[in-house]
DNA sequence: ATTAGCACTCGTAAGTAAGGAGTGCTAATT
DNA sequence: AATTAGCACTCCTTACTTACGAGTGCTAAT
């Protein structure tokens, strides 16, 4: 465990604030300048020695100046860092932008993600509260003529999923009466996982009883059904790259776009739910192709709907204390319109 | 109008090949080797002067080798280059990669856009057939409960669009079956056009006899209708830009990017349907964004149902008679595999 | 414990030199 | 009249200097 002096920790901040700022490594003597305390060059000098002996700061080549290692960011965030009240601006455009009328859950999430990408000039992604509570509250299969029929899911969250299948021979909605009844009266209720697992079992047994051939309806019902139940990452900011990413690779700049193309990938890149709001910097986050960079999630809280995720990744050399405070916000304001949202769904 | 002997003629589709292959400016000593006739540097330097003269290769610095102009890429695409038969395993991956189910014609359309970019490493856009001709062949509003209501609208073309609305108080299939069957006596069979036209004058006087606020409603009706008579692009390969992209200009490499997301402005950029197969080079693209660019667009004819494109962008150096042919090809495998697919909904 | 002074390191930018690929032109050759 | 050999010239690329400045560590004085 580090314990730092008054000065140290005075001396770390400020080379924190100025690398991010600037962008170049740091010196004693501008820090004579700004520091608060009277104190000459070679003191500083002799302070960041000691510092670098901890492992809090680095040199770019042998005689230059300083630059925060991760160790040493992760210093500042965990004990010297105080989060930022969010700017009074940018709480107006949050609550502006999440004010307006969603019809989907998705959408709420997305345009956070657009948001917090836009504040921050980084890269988001949202990950809306997990589907895994979630229960099959509606069955629909509506004929749509043309040999197509939609088939539409609903959950008690008031999530929508559907799916428009074309089928071999036309077919009216009595002949389908049956079949979603059967859903209706033995299915709904259930949790999504559950009746995912029952599907290749139980189902197609107790289906036979009403279709002589149930396959193509299960493949149906099997496909908007896992659509409902799977993770779903919405990426915003993605150009934002450009920005912050070291120009001289672009190969690096390529792989990350793809990163953020697999959503997949991403679920790993974020890691389970952890504490309320989580800063990972450099080889912290489990992903190499990361390593330069810090992410910070926030786990917002939707009560009995679960929890979701919000995630910014930007430079290791972020301002954090700005970027915490905005997280806060985010988590507040998002948790706040989902419960709204929901409350339709709720009685 | 230029005329070239026979022998200015191979010099500059020497130089095309080389540039294209190599990426250097081509210089009289190396083509002496390659070319099939027996002539010297100097002569071929003379030859190289007279081509200069006539603004068909231009050098990049004063005693440089030569790079094609845009007016001889142009010249080598209209009277020099064959387009090149395509390859029977590139032939084999589009078959197959349409040969497949698909729900939906923006499926398959995108699908081909992502096959395109990965057989040619550049980005490729897809635009569905036009929908100015489609008719509206029926519409649903689906009580979902929970206050939710899924309005679906098809057209005569078998395509779907649905968007799910969450309404004040919970309705029942009674209540909006006057409005729906209103719509499908009124309206089916009528151009999507004439339909969104209507929506402002005639539909409200006529459904004000069902509806004692016909506003929500039709809210609804036109936000679904507005979806479907809205042109579409996909755009595949989008990765493939770092590849093909002059990479000491990331804030080219941004803009393109973020041209490639607004699909409103790709529409100027591919221009009227002209031509069957066009080959657009360098400033001939009415966009200054791509004017160190070439795309080669290519209007698929699907009978009735009108026309699409399929079009693909990549730097001018780029190897024209495999890419001509390689359109070619889909222009003929999307034009069968979508009559195929429209067949369903013909009768 | 702090500080002034100084030798030393190393990145950056600018300047110089050598090598090589390629050109245009002139005069000789076919 | 067309082709070719020869040559001076251009200019890009690369590598090698040089100078400068910001910054450091260390020593000795305060």
């Amino acid at each position: 465990m580090i314990t730092l002096t008054e000065r140290q920790s005075l001396i770390l901040k400020a080379i924190v604030r100025d690398y991010t700022e600037g962008g170049n490594p740091v010196g004693s003597k501008s820090l004579v300048q700004e520091l608060p305390i009277k104190v000459s060059s070679a003191t500083i000098r002799n302070e960041m020695a000691r510092l670098e002996d901890l492992g809090l700061i680095v040199k770019t080549h042998l005689s230059s100046g300083r630059i925060p290692s991760i160790k040493g960011y992760r210093y500042y965030v965990d004990h010297i860092l105080k989060p930022e009240k969010v700017d009074g601006k940018d709480l107006k455009v949050i609550q502006h932008s999440l004010g307006g009328e969603f019809h989907k859950i998705d959408e709420i999430v997305a345009q956070s993600a657009d948001i917090l990408s836009q504040l921050t000039s980084y890269t988001t992604f949202t990950l809306r509260p997990e589907l895994k509570d979630s229960r099959l509250s509606g069955f629909r299969l509506v004929p749509l003529g043309n040999h197509q029929v939609m088939a539409i899911l609903v959950t008690n969250n008031g999530d929508v999923e559907n799916q428009t299948f074309t089928i071999p021979s036309d077919i009216t909605g009595d002949e389908l009466e049956p079949v979603v009844r059967f859903i209706d009266d033995q299915l709904v209720g259930l949790p999504l996982q559950d009746v995912l697992r029952q599907l290749t079992h139980e189902i197609p047994l107790k289906l036979a009883q009403y279709l002589q051939d149930p396959d193509g309806f299960l493949d149906i019902f099997g496909s908007v059904l896992s659509k409902a139940a799977s993770e779903r990452f919405y990426v915003g900011g993605k150009l934002n790259l450009f920005n912050y990413t070291e120009q001289q690779s672009p190969k690096e700049l390529q792989s990350l776009y793809s990163l953020l193309d697999q959503t997949d990938r991403l679920a790993n890149v974020i890691g389970p739910p952890g504490q309320q709001i989580q800063v990972r910097i450099g080889n912290e986050i489990t992903n190499d192709l990361l390593k330069n960079y810090s992410l910070i999630t926030a786990t917002y809280d939707v009560d009995q709907h679960g929890q979701g995720v919000i995630a910014l990744l930007g430079p290791t050399a972020m301002p954090y204390s700005r970027m915490i405070g905005l997280m806060g916000a985010f988590q507040r304001e998002l948790a706040r319109k989902l419960l709204d949202y929901y409350r339709y769904f709720d009685e």
